[in-house]
DNA sequence: GGGACCGTTCGGCGCGGCCCGAACCGTGCC
DNA sequence: GGCACGGTTCGGGCCGCGCCGAACGGTCCC
């Protein structure tokens, strides 16, 4: 009541994402790349002249950034704790009663489930498994709120990924973050970012449509190595059966 | 774009949130107590009838949770992870441009700054300087993040706050909560709730008017011996210059 | 230079949300 | 029972916002 009960500011943050058109573009962005004025216009079903203004006001308010380039506008969210906010927001509205879909987005939904990028990090099914994979093997702990133990900074470390660079960014080293798919936690953070990112450095993971991911058969046997996961609790989806997407 | 790309959901639950009187609403239940419909009209300067409505809106859209008792109607956030929401929300919002205010306000403010409840665990300076003395005597560690140690555990047991029933809790044992005052973080999650409702039971704290709290001479005794405060530090706001609020 | 394309600005339209006052209902108190 | 009070419902007014199409400027390519 006293040190900020006055509304306006929150309201009008909280606009920026009350519009159907924007938060559709914070979803769309919640890929972690940059998208141009158009793609997003295009996708939200709106005009080129609707998109442009809806995006001077997410960037204005500090949701997204801009990159101007030749006749093009980038476009991305401003920083992962925005990827955080919007998620969170997200997990928290009801899902606006979109049961199926045509047979083929069907068979997208399929891949995504299992393998995605969650902004800069990995989930779907194969990011819950490594989130298991990883209490399990001690890289991570629990027990009195999700930590990176010491000998998980040595397994990142033979991994290529050293953590101390990471400690030096803002951001919490490890966090968990709901899966929409699986409904359970996978590894978000800084050394979650890393890791999503040294796997497709290392070709255990390779970029599909959209923010699909697949792993290559070199990551199955590398993962099922070094973190002993089961390789048939690995295997891709077979068909478009394999397992119900939970939209 | 394919999973959720359909803004209309979080769209619509971030418009609860976009309307000045109820995010004003949002922000004064922060103090973490039930507010009756009527003196959440008065503190937002609004009529019964709209107070009404904006309540009955985010009840239903979880927001919020009632509980009518005679001719009241108490209304209080739905859940602690309302209330981080709220906040996470407030921290990246601007501040609406309100320097000052009467000297009255501006009293208040200090008091309110040298220690409050947020939701339900302490903050102000008070509660950063808990954290940071919590960190230094290893009861909490953040070389992997955030995480309760062994010995915190048992420093918690000691002080009569039994940890294992907090687990049960799907609510992260600890936390860090960007505190608005001092700009850094203090302690909140199951163990911060925890502690704050355990030094108003040993009568070392005590509720001040509105979300205030004042350290009482037997707390700050108690902190100085436990923790290793210097008693110096704790020291109340003297007069109203102690030190200037940053708002 | 010509043309295609991306993005922005401007006017104008229509819907929806926010607010209030008045009337009404139920509770609690005298 | 009478009255005060808290809360709700309803109708109506108003402002703001989101949308589009058309015109314009910039960039890139041929």
């Amino acid at each position: 009541m006293t040190i900020g009960a006055d509304g306006r500011g929150l309201a009008g943050f909280a606009a920026l994402l009350a519009d159907p058109t924007r938060a559709g573009f914070c979803l769309a962005l919640l890929d972690g790349r940059a998208w141009t004025a158009g793609e997003l216009a295009r996708a939200a079903g709106v005009a080129a002249s609707t998109a442009s203004d809806h995006l001077t006001r997410l960037v204005a308010g500090g949701l997204l950034v801009e990159q101007r380039q030749g006749r093009h506008r980038y476009v991305r969210l401003a920083d992962p704790a925005v990827a955080q906010l919007v998620e969170d927001l997200a997990a928290r509205a009801p899902a606006p009663a979109t049961p199926p879909r045509t047979l083929r987005a069907a068979s997208a939904g399929t891949a995504l489930a299992y393998a995605r990028t969650c902004y800069d990090h990995l989930a779907g099914r194969l990011g819950v498994l490594l989130h298991d994979a990883l209490l399990a093997r001690g890289v991570l702990d629990r027990s009195g709120g999700l930590a990176l133990t010491g000998a998980g900074v040595a397994w990142l470390d033979r991994l290529g990924v050293p953590v101390e660079p990471l400690r030096a960014t803002r951001r919490p080293l490890v966090r968990d973050c709901l899966d929409w798919t699986e409904r359970r936690p996978h590894l978000a953070g800084a050394v979650g970012a890393a890791l999503c990112g040294r796997f497709l450095d290392l070709g255990w993971t390779v970029r599909g449509t959209g923010r699909a991911v697949r792993l290559t058969p070199a990551g199955r046997d590398a993962l099922a190595d070094t973190l002993g996961l089961d390789p048939a609790l690995l295997a891709p989806p077979a068909s478009r059966d394999t397992g119900p997407a939970r939209a």
